[in-house]
DNA sequence: GGACGGTAGTTAGTTCTGAGAACTATCCTG
DNA sequence: CAGGATAGTTCTCAGAACTAACTACCGTCC
């Protein structure tokens, strides 16, 4: 592999505008085929909690990598619908746990019925060693931006 | 590897949404690190314009796969700030075109090379692989939204 | 047992980016 | 010239992210 020593700065400087343009892209895909009246990152979200549990706000914070008010706004959106439920801490009364409703798991089912539909469709060339890819990728770019100088609240993760 | 069979779909529409978030934030990042007040769709867009030279609104939309509405705002924003000039074309007086301005080359230049600083920093404590691995996304990425159908108003090129 | 510092979440307000509908201006065709 | 297509714009709305500032609660310590 003769390491490509990071030295290449203008294929760093592209390689991030690539990624970018090819992410922005996807993720409009994603939310132009989402007439599921629920969005992607909703989708997202019901995907965790279905997928890692139970869990409270905060770990849904810290699981998704968003700030503590996004994670309110969005389990407000999905309780709001009848999605998610919360039943609050005997033992901590700050805190609540957050799970899929009968209706979420229902609805969670629609969606991956019809997105497998969608991949079929469109995105058949999509294998699955490219989506470790992908998933190894999401990985190193959170790695990448958490380094000395996290303009917020880092200490607390 | 041996990743079991389809990755369930919703898989598919958390790892866009990790992979959003982690672009927003590098992105944001490099926005401030840069110290420039260009969001990084602006960004983007000089970029654009600078590659793939003088061009019009709706080529521009079409390149960046966005409606025309939004090329008009994004558009502007960079014409608004002095970044891009607009030059009516002598034959077709609906549209226009749009290079960058001096001003806006010298910006697009500044941010370049602080991005690259930056990266190259960043980057330099990934290992080869793991460089490899993004670019390896981002080629997945690029095959994965250049190809069939722009989601609507596809027909028009 | 009450003051206190830290943690969990929420509210309020802002920014950025996108979409659709409806419109204007212009071009082209018959 | 009438009628239809094309290019862009304006207006309005929605989603999702952020920060700052707040409330409610826990645990501890005097």
């Amino acid at each position: 592999m003769c390491v490509p020593s990071v030295a290449s700065s203008v294929d760093v400087a592209s390689l991030a505008s690539r990624l970018r343009t090819g992410v922005w892209r996807l993720a409009r895909r994603l939310r132009s085929e989402a007439d599921v009246d629920l969005s992607p990152t909703l989708q997202a979200a019901l995907g965790t909690l279905d997928r890692h549990g139970p869990m409270t706000p905060g770990a849904f914070a810290r699981h998704e990598q968003i700030r503590k008010p996004t994670a309110t706004r969005t389990i407000a959106a999905l309780v709001e619908r009848g999605l998610v439920e919360r039943t609050p801490d005997p033992l901590d009364r700050r805190v609540s746990w957050l799970q899929l409703s009968s209706q979420g798991r229902r609805l969670l089912g629609r969606v991956r019925r019809r997105h497998d539909a969608f991949l079929a469709a469109r995105l058949a060339a999509l294998r699955p060693e490219e989506l470790a890819t992908l998933e190894r990728a999401a990985g190193i770019l959170e790695r990448l931006t958490e380094g000395p100088g996290t303009p917020s609240e880092g200490p607390e993760g």
